[in-house]
DNA sequence: AGTCAGATCGACTATATAGTCAATATGAGA
DNA sequence: TCTCATATTGACTATATAGTCGATCTGACT
């Protein structure tokens, strides 16, 4: 929770230790330091992705179905959980392994996706950025209160015109096989 | 500089005075703290926002023409000043009254040209958050590393069809017009 | 009950940082 | 040259923070 406030440069261990009802050692008992503390966050984080997105992983061959699937799944849990949001958009601008981790997932699908010559974006990086930009902004919006029950549609269909794929029948369809 | 490299929370009022090669009195005597001095190097970042985009405001009577200049002017300008970027990002993820602003004007372009019917994205704050959201990314990925001359005008495609504007005879002409 | 490895505690030191203030310097105009 | 408002200096206090360490606690196992 306090990572999701603010960033870890201005998150302090006596404030942790507060939080916790700790005491100090203890914390310098399990971590070496604010950095370990994060990289264990970031790694939990880390797994709560793989959970997500694992049905999409074994029950979609279809990469624009895989990703379409994720940024929703995304967009969702954020307007559930709003530390989780924060804590998400913290992790994302940093360069952390998270990051990296999310960012390389994405490529292969839109790598696997371009080699079908389903985009119109050929520069897989910006492709990448295209969509990681639209979906972090939309997170951040709505922790601003941008409210909405279709909001992840919507943006999930201005996601997907960006990247030039044509207008799927077939999403609907993969999004059920779940 | 410094409020480039790290967030106002992380930076500390001696790594000012040390980098301006000033006492620590002088700082005080000029701001009452480092929310002060944020303050100030916002408003120098607004103003160099204002100037960029000067020759938009008077010369384009089309908001689509205006937005695609001001976007591809700050990749562009992005492109060439890393520190003006990273700059940009820390003060645009931040609730700062520079992000208001760009806001504030990005949503006058989008309301118009909803008007006009040229948008396929209807609600205006879902628009401006895929406009912020393909232009910081892109940002981001140009601080990264990103390169190549053209960068500006794909991501500016891609960001014209996530709004689902039409593809523009017009555009080409508008920027000209400057 | 006794043992002990693992876990917790909080006082302690050292350093970093914020913010103050009286003394001093600067330079434009009389 | 003299005056004075403005700007600068750096030492100083108070507080915050990082990181250490010996004492203590806990609970599983004998």
């Amino acid at each position: 929770m306090l990572l999701a406030e603010r960033p870890l440069e201005a998150l302090t261990v006596d404030a942790v230790v507060e939080a916790a009802a700790v005491a100090k050692g203890t914390f310098y008992y399990h971590f070496q330091g604010m950095e370990e503390l994060a990289a264990a966050v970031g790694e939990k984080l880390g797994e709560s992705f793989d959970e997500m997105l694992a049905p999409a992983r074994l029950g979609m061959r279809d990469p624009v179905a895989r990703l379409s699937f994720a940024f929703n799944q995304f967009l969702e849990k954020a307007m559930a959980d709003r530390v989780w949001a924060r804590l998400v958009i913290q992790s994302a601008q940093a360069p952390t392994e998270f990051a990296r981790s999310i960012r390389a997932n994405l490529k292969g699908d839109l790598t696997e996706a371009r080699a079908q010559g389903r985009l119109k974006v050929n520069d897989v990086d910006l492709a990448a950025d295209v969509v990681m930009g639209i979906w972090l902004q939309v997170t951040r919006g709505i922790l601003q209160g941008r409210t909405g029950t279709d909001l992840p549609e919507r943006a999930l269909a201005a996601m997907l015109r960006a990247l030039g794929v044509a207008p799927p029948q077939k999403r609907k369809k993969d999004l059920e096989e779940v």
